[in-house]
DNA sequence: AAGCTAGTTTTATAAACACTGAACCATCAA
DNA sequence: TTGATGGTTCAGTGTTTATAAAACTAGCTT
């Protein structure tokens, strides 16, 4: 059973694993190399090493680090597609909007309409409205 | 005491904020719509009362919504420059990591904290960190 | 005024979270 | 094999979170 049980991760899952001081700051050694030791963690987090093992087993398992073994040594690489994709689905709340379906009234604030390149988003999610998503990419 | 003691919510918080299934449902919500009443909430939330202030409550504390009051109604309504900042700080580590500094060990205790390069916004132009983001965009 | 209504605050509780020491599992080195 | 090392898992602890019932505040409507 359990075949290959997919994770399935939400973005509420992704924002939670960000939503921590320490991990916030795993991720952000991340992005300043190409791969980081696990032991690099141990000199520069504040913390034992079974809360480290704790914190990066949340990053894994919200698909944002991947984990190459090497020995008995460990190293991480961030999914840097992941976060592009976070980033689409956060962009997405940003501008204003939709040309409004059902009544609604209140069309104040005009400014910050912006266009979004190509975001070339590989990865084909789970969550099954990309039709959705790009049509609204369309309308911006 | 505490003049006007900025929150200054973190990267984290706002993380943390958006990491409640609840709480990213309301901002879904909300980016649909120019202004989202309270009372909404409580149709499409299988939530109490009570806990939908609470939630609503952290969103505003982190800076994601801002209120309106109109007699007892309130008002909500998303912050997408907030927003927009928040997709800058995770583009930030999307792309590539930089030229190579070395790969090797400059973790001073004092945690990587080196903001990146003259990210000053002030959260108030929409026009002035486009260019940024194209810049960004274009280097990446 | 009294009564209703939209939200908040208080209080309480069960669950989840962050953390650690101790024991453990691998791997490397003698 | 024995010992040391890099990380994980386990068991326990204190903290935070999400939740709602009850009580409360403020604004409408008679």
């Amino acid at each position: 059973m359990t075949p290959t049980t997919e994770p399935l991760s939400t973005s509420a899952d992704v924002f939670k694993a960000l939503g921590d001081p320490i991990r916030w700051n795993i991720v952000q050694q991340m992005a300043e190399v190409a791969e980081l030791p696990c032991s690099t963690l141990e000199e520069t987090l504040p913390i034992s090493k079974p809360t480290i093992s704790y914190h990066t087993k949340i990053l894994v398992q919200a698909g944002l680090i991947s984990v190459r073994k090497q020995g008995r040594s460990l190293f991480y690489t961030l999914r840097r597609d992941v976060l592009q994709q976070l980033v689409d689905d956060i962009w997405m709340l940003a501008p204003e909007p939709r040309p409004v379906r059902e009544g609604r009234v209140d069309h104040q604030a005009g400014a910050g309409r912006r266009r979004r390149a190509g975001a070339a988003r590989a990865q084909a999610s789970a969550t099954a409205d990309t039709a959705d998503r790009e049509a609204v990419l369309l309308t911006w």
